[in-house]
DNA sequence: CTTTTAATTAACTGGTTAGTTAATTGTATA
DNA sequence: TATACAATTAACTAACCAGTTAATTAAAAG
């Protein structure tokens, strides 16, 4: 037992800091995190952020990083390279759609990071969202190739998808909000499931895809 | 000559603290955005924010009321009633898309608002946000009452358009970055223009609507 | 048991923050 | 010209910010 049973755990501790600070960052921003309130959250020292991530930034980094790998992981695991095109950009959205419900702070920081013109982003993290759009580039390539789908600007359809669905999850409690003012009679989906919206999305794309 | 020439115009400098406001905000966003630093952007002194806006917050709200008021306006004065729902949801898009382009700050600030659950919104703006949707919502209600449109879910596909429009928008940059960097063959649309955009928008939407 | 090393802390710093106050300026009006 | 009022300012405050330091604790290694 020279590993669990300690007081002291350097991973746990760490893990700690970027899960708060996942929390933090996603609901008020960058500059709106104090590195005070989330050393508090944690119930660590505030030099310990620093002493493990150099400085805020370098934490900002490894939290983009991590909800990155993520959802990238999430995907990946559930698209095969066996299926058809057609399967594959299915799973692809509804897997983003439910992933970004069950974890809502990634559209909050993907909005955020890339309202920023994201021109400062670090290299690392630049090419962690490339690969996310070059997966579903693939896909409709690979479509394409087929001769299933349509030449199409991969894109915009990208954002069709990730801004739709992003938006969708961030606004929620908007929407409810603008469902219990019923001065103005307006379909806001304030009762919809992902799932169903994310289906929506995809028989959307696929008809964008199949064509007219 | 009682009104233009004097040194102290009022309306002037609180027009200067808005525009200068637009700038900042939507670049730094809210957290990010020092009061000290948009008074010497303005060349006046910092009390004349508090002065005309009472607070941070009450400044930028008055910020989101003056560009939703401004892409509001724009896009109705290019939608008149006559037109049919199918040319109407063709100008609204290709509006927003080009007023996004001309006015970056638009689509950056609202990301950034939309990103936070926005759940502390002022009532006012909240107001605003949903006019423009109401518009989109209406003209589609219209098509379909025509019966020139299909029954769909006008929530998700205002998202989809303005999601995609604003994020072409503020990644422009990121997406130029990308294209420099060739070691992974990726169609980011970096050189493509905001006209060729809203329109390939535009008949994906009209795609979605018209069915297969 | 002792040494070494990693994890953790309290206390501090210098700079920045939003917001206030009281005095001052300029302008229109009586 | 005196007065009243709106616009503008310099100087201030108290809280907060990211980041540092040097000392302390606990555990691993010898």
């Amino acid at each position: 037992m020279t590993k669990k049973i300690h007081k002291r755990d350097a991973t746990a501790s760490k893990k700690s800091i970027v899960q708060h600070a996942i929390t933090l960052f996603s609901t008020r921003g960058y500059a709106g995190t104090s590195m005070d309130e989330l050393s508090k959250a944690c119930g660590l020292n505030k030099a310990m952020i620093f002493y493990y991530f150099k400085n805020k930034k370098g934490l900002y980094e490894a939290v983009m990083e991590e909800i990155l790998q993520e959802i990238y992981k999430a995907i990946t695991q559930k698209i095969s390279s066996s299926k058809s095109a057609e399967v594959q950009l299915e799973t692809f959205i509804k897997t983003y759609g439910s992933f970004a419900c069950s974890h809502p702070y990634l559209p909050a920081l993907l909005l955020k990071e890339l309202s920023d013109s994201g021109a400062v982003l670090p290299e690392q993290l630049f090419t962690s969202m490339r690969k996310l759009f070059a997966l579903f580039s693939d896909i409709l390539k690979r479509g394409e190739d087929e001769g299933v789908f349509q030449k199409s600007m991969p894109m915009v359809l990208y954002f069709m998808v990730i801004g739709s669905l992003n938006l969708i999850v961030t606004t929620k409690p908007l929407r409810q909000k603008a469902a219990n003012l019923d001065d103005i009679a307006l379909e806001t989906c304030s009762e919809c499931e992902i799932e169903d919206i994310s289906h929506y999305v995809t028989s959307n794309i696929l008809a964008i895809l199949k064509g007219a």
